[in-house]
DNA sequence: CGAATGACCGGAAATGAAAAACGGTCATTT
DNA sequence: AAATGACCGTTTTTCATTTCCGGTCATTCG
């Protein structure tokens, strides 16, 4: 395997155990069997290793999330299976759950800064869907973005926020009751 | 005015002014002009004390919000109203507004369980609004529990959020324009 | 005599100086 | 030419000391 790769590898290890912050380049450089100025010769500094780890894993989760949805499948069928598939990575993805810990407790600002991008990127997925149902003429014409934001916000609401705050998560039957019978009643033509 | 009512009036204003944690008991005993031991004849200790000043913070959102609806109205109407009512209270009242940031930036618990409870009662406020609409046959049976969550949630995503992750917030109408053809639109009879 | 007070108490938080750790560099080695 | 790790300046952690604060209660006051 190629020095690049080694060091990818190492730093995916080391930061999905520890996070960012408690992840030193001295670490990584153990890990991987290199010396910490061979790093350096492929990522300018920490948060471009850091980067070029996150770019990894938001395509993982992508494809997963594709791997959600069945061909052919209604609009709202698939774009349910891909947000919980979306929403379990979240939590079990070992680095995205770290990354949100992190996020919270230590405030880390290059983590932040990173869990904003990833649900940005998330959003424009959802919006490209849309888009693409709305041409498919199974959803009618909309504002994508404002629309893929309701959506996914929605989803984090009952997903994520729902158990904080109530002595019970809900069920994933609840929440595609809710939805069918409100947003997605009035989304689909 | 009567000693209990001083020293309400004092940590009104100097939870206000500077939060629960940077607010003394000293201090409060000396704006009300009374001995700090005069405080712990009318109040058990400090978050007794704050969560009283909480009671009549909720009571005045109440009142505001029940204002900002016309009666007879239609409820998508009254509905927005209030809930854009609540959500203008939430960053302009002085103490809500201080509150919503130590509770972030300093995350003092008892600040924190305190704004969890106030989101509580905003729900179950919708909540009953919701129920209310159902028995004028102006909304369709529903979770409203459910519901009253994720109406709440959507405008604070839009209201709120939004305009942390891009560079213009939602105008007043693009808000309207979106839930009215996409919650409400489903919920109404 | 009962309500009010503020000096006082113990634990928690702020302070600051010294030590350790870290990201990044670059002269040296391989 | 590529790889390395000792080294540098800065940031972060540590920890002993001091200060501060919520809450109490013996004393004072009306």
């Amino acid at each position: 395997m190629d020095r690049r790769t080694e060091i990818l590898q190492a730093a995916a290890k080391s930061f999905s155990l520890f996070g960012y912050k408690a992840t030193t380049m001295d670490q990584v450089a153990k890990i991987a069997n290199v010396g910490k100025g061979t790093i350096y010769t492929f990522f300018a500094n920490k948060e471009e290793l850091f980067n070029a780890i996150v770019v990894g894993m938001i395509e993982e989760m992508r494809t997963e999330a594709e791997a959600a949805a069945v061909p052919g499948a209604p609009f709202e069928e698939n774009a349910h299976a891909r947000l919980m598939s979306i929403l379990k990575f979240r939590t079990t993805h070992q680095l995205y759950a770290k990354l949100i810990d992190e996020g919270k407790e230590i405030r880390t600002p290059a983590v932040q800064e990173v869990l904003a991008d990833i649900e940005a990127q998330i959003v424009q997925f959802i919006a490209e869907k849309i888009e693409k149902g709305i041409m498919r003429g199974e959803v009618k014409p909309c504002n994508t973005d404002l629309v893929a934001y309701l959506l996914f916000k929605s989803y984090m609401a009952l997903v994520v926020d729902w158990g904080k705050t109530h002595d019970r998560e809900l069920a994933e039957t609840e929440i595609i009751d809710l939805l069918s019978s409100t947003i997605f009643k009035s989304l689909l033509c």
